[in-house]
DNA sequence: AATATTCATCGTATATTTGCGATATAAAAT
DNA sequence: ATTTTATATCGCAAATATACGATGAATATT
C-alpha cells in the first residue's frame, strides 16, 4: 500500500469513518450493548459474555476508549467501563447528519 | 488469528458492524456522497473526484455494492451507479435503532 | 479494421486488524 | 508474606484491508 491515502479527504468524512470503524466489529457493539445496559461493569463481567480471551476484549475496550466511546477507571484490581454519554451523543449527531443529508438527495433531488 | 470469532456474535450485532463497515473508511463515504448528489454517475466521474486510482476505486464501490448500499448497472463502457434507497433506509433504521436502544439505557436506566 | 475509452479484475506489496497465550503489575485475600 | 484475582500489555501468527499497476473485455470513436 505505501501511502495511507485517508488524510487526503474531508475532516467530516474522515470523522465518519473513523466513528463507523469503532462499531464495525461484533464484539464492538456488544461491548457497547453489555456497558450501556448496565450503566458501568467491569472488564471480567464484559468477558464473561462474549465469546473471546480477556487479553482480545482488553483490546476492543482500549479502542472504544481511544474513540472515546467509553470511559474507564482503576477500581482497586478491577476496571469499570461506562458509556461516555456525551460522546456517544455527539457521534450519534454526526451519523444521523450524514443519513440525513444523504436522505435529502433522494427527497430533493439535491444536495 | 486462525479462527474468525464474528460468526460467534448475534444476528443484529453482526449486521450492525457489516453496515458500519461499509462506511467504515472515507473513500466510501466520499463516494456514497458524490453518487447520492448526482442522483447517479459515472465510476469516472467519482475517480475524477476521490485522490485514488481508478483500480482503487472500483474496489470501494464493489464493497459498497456488496452490502446492497449501491446498484451498478452497465451503460454501454460505462457503469452507472446510483443509490439504492431502500438498503440505505433499512441501513439508515438499523442505525437509529442502535443509537435509540443505547440512548435509552442513560434515560431510563435499563434496557 | 484499428484505435481509444471505460471499467472490472488479477496479482502483488504493504498496512492494519483480529485473536491468543504469556507475562507483568497491582490490589485483594489468605 | 504468599497466593490469588483482575487486567493491561507484549509478542506473535493469521486474516483482512488498502492501494496500485497491468491486463482483459467490452464498447465507442476514428
Amino acid at each position: 500500500m505505501a501511502i495511507n491515502k485517508k488524510s487526503e479527504f474531508k475532516p467530516d468524512e474522515i470523522m465518519l469513518a473513523e466513528f463507523a470503524k469503532a462499531i464495525s466489529h461484533p464484539a464492538r457493539v456488544a461491548i457497547l450493548k453489555v456497558v450501556a445496559s448496565r450503566q458501568s461493569c467491569i472488564c471480567g463481567e464484559i468477558v464473561d459474555v462474549l465469546p473471546l480471551a480477556q487479553s482480545t476484549v482488553s483490546q476492543h475496550l482500549k479502542e472504544l476508549k481511544e474513540i472515546g466511546l467509553i470511559d474507564g477507571t482503576v477500581d482497586g484490581a478491577k476496571s469499570c467501563y461506562c458509556i461516555n454519554w456525551s460522546a456517544f451523543e455527539k457521534i450519534s449527531a454526526i451519523f444521523k447528519d450524514f443519513i440525513d443529508r444523504t436522505q435529502c438527495c433522494k427527497d430533493k433531488g439535491c444536495c
